[in-house]
DNA sequence: ATGAAAGCGCTAACAG
DNA sequence: CTGTTAGCGCTTTCAT
């Protein structure tokens, strides 16, 4: 006996007395079905072991009840919070989700959107890859009216929905603060500026210089891959340069961990020679030593606001995509590993 | 115009001139089929965009070349590098994967394996939760014969297929190596022992002692979550010991991570004082000071065992669920937190 | 090598 | 409040 067959709407029906229709209503909670007929299927149901068959539903429907989304990474703090901040929110409405990740490479990114299109998913979040260049692969969706909803990793073209934080502002928190601590030649350790996050981190690194009468030193900008080795490579550019940074303002904590350690295992004493700031308030921001200043940005929020917002769409009267733009707020957390006045001392007392 | 309508196998045929039952068969490749109306088909279908509607197929097939996967947590490397495994050989197979997590909680574990099978996947891998106490929700799955293949975090009733690492043998090599580095008093961190890798950790930290004549004293056996609370209260508790402990053995390397920490900052000196060595090969093992011994064990590899061997079920001949447990390799990864011998001496020389 | 036809399980007009 | 009926798109005998 292979597979067990499936029990049916048909079984209760026949069992029941009544029409599969009736059934079919009385599952869903159909207000015109008799109070009791609906306490007996479903009491029936539940004791066989009932289950509905998806596919066949999704195929009368035409939809899903399901929403995909794609991140460039799972093996981020960020990233599991805004998560679980979807799936409250999608739990709580009744929708699935489809998690799937690119591994920041845009090729996997335009394998899961097809995935996902092909899946029929209701809707899209999504994160785009570090190397995504354009988003051409999630034409399908636009074409079919099937809402995607960008979120941190956006292309900005100013037609798509949108959830992120205000990148600019928190670029010159981070620089003003090193400004503040003293520092006159600050450095920034990013990725690739094509990436919109990114971008916009720099400019209000530029912005704060620019605001402070400093002029912006191109030599002091570096661009590396944001891994273990991109961060050993930053620290080696910046004690190779002459004259040495005193601040650095790097667009992620991993990275800023990695350089940071090769920076102090190189004779760097941390604030005091050079600061540094992260993005991303990761849990390895508060293990290492000194403790990383960062800026954090509540994951979970942006979970919950980007799914609230795709299932209001979804549930609307069909306005998708109006332009729509959506800013969650971040703030600087300062730690040891910028403190050069001060509050520094207090420790240094001690 | 709402959601443009798809194109299915009834508007090629007709554009075609031939029957909806040769297009679906050109589509998959039947071998009756004429190779130039095959290749009619193909282009055809290419051209105008048709994609396969799954729940269709799905539902006359009753199979749906979908395998459900259920971790604990994805924000970790050794579950991304997992996912990457599984994710491998899955696309080379033509298999979709779902990827669903528990963060740790029975009841989100037992909601999950309820939606899958609501999805109905072919087939399952499972890490379970650090509070799950049976496996009566995968019940369902193994009535209707869907293959559930379990990993890493098992029920070792020997009756389910498990790909696992040898952790006994592991909490052995771990505690041997703080006997072996001088160590007289070792504390072992971990948490609840009802998860088989915990209970058989401490199974092979106990063999080692006993092999090593040392006594096994309960007031050295701490257990914790494997959170950042965990380690820090760990380490409360090591720092009231009187004596104290001059070596831990922690299950977990984050925890590990903020139990060291906490410990430094009360004066403790490792490895002089306190040797540590943890567990899992995470990145920050790598960023703390002094970096982390740990036990590394290959995750991809474990990924791509589960999915081949789950796959394989799915295309044989129906044999599945026979008792079988595959035993991936593992070893230890000496760095500075435990070393106080020989190569550590070199490291103070310089 | 191709076609006709039935049916996977569910839902939603429509009718009563 | 309940039943009848048609059909979502695909696969697969069974014919031809």
């Amino acid at each position: 006996m292979k597979k067990g067959k499936d029990i049916t709407i048909y079984d209760i029906a026949r069992e029941l007395n009544i029409s599969a229709a009736t059934v079919s209503r009385g599952l869903q909670d159909h207000p015109a079905v008799n109070k009791k007929t609906k306490k007996k299927i479903n009491d029936f149901a539940e004791e066989i072991g009932y289950r509905t068959n998806h596919f066949a539903s999704s195929l009368r429907k035409q939809q899903t009840k399901t929403i995909g989304i794609i991140v460039h990474e799972l093996n981020s703090n960020f990233i599991t919070s805004v998560l679980a901040g979807i799936e409250k929110v999608t739990a709580q409405e009744g929708y699935d989700i489809i998690i799937t990740h690119s591994s920041e490479s845009s090729k996997k990114e335009i394998a899961n959107a097809k995935n996902l299109l092909y899946k029929r998913v209701d809707g899209l979040i999504v994160s785009l890859s570090a190397d995504t260049e354009n988003l051409e692969h999630f034409q399908p969706f636009f074409d079919k009216n099937i809402p995607v909803l960008f979120f941190d990793r956006v292309e900005q073209d100013g037609e798509k929905t949108v959830v992120v934080i205000d990148n600019v502002k928190c670029g010159y928190m981070a620089t003003q603060h090193l400004i503040d601590q003293g520092c006159k030649r600050i450095a920034h350790v990013t990725s690739s500026l094509t990436r919109n996050v990114y971008k916009e981190r720099f400019r209000g690194y530029q912005q704060a210089l620019a605001d402070n009468k400093r002029t912006f030193d191109q030599s002091l900008l570096i661009v590396e891959d944001l891994d273990k080795n991109g961060g050993i490579e930053a620290a080696n550019r910046i004690l190779a340069m002459k004259p040495r940074p005193d601040g650095v303002f790097i667009t992620n904590d991993f990275v800023a961990a990695f350089c940071m350690r090769t920076l102090i295992r190189n004779g760097v004493s941390v604030p005091k020679d050079i600061a540094i700031v992260g993005f991303n308030n990761d849990a390895i921001g508060e293990l290492i030593e000194p403790e990383l200043t960062t800026i954090n940005y509540p994951g979970e929020d942006m979970g919950e606001i980007a799914a609230r917002n795709l299932i209001t769409h979804l549930k609307g009267t069909g306005n998708l995509h109006q332009t729509n733009t959506i800013v969650v707020k971040s703030n600087l957390l300062v730690r040891q590993s910028s403190l050069r006045l001060a509050e520094n001392s207090k420790r240094t007392k001690k």
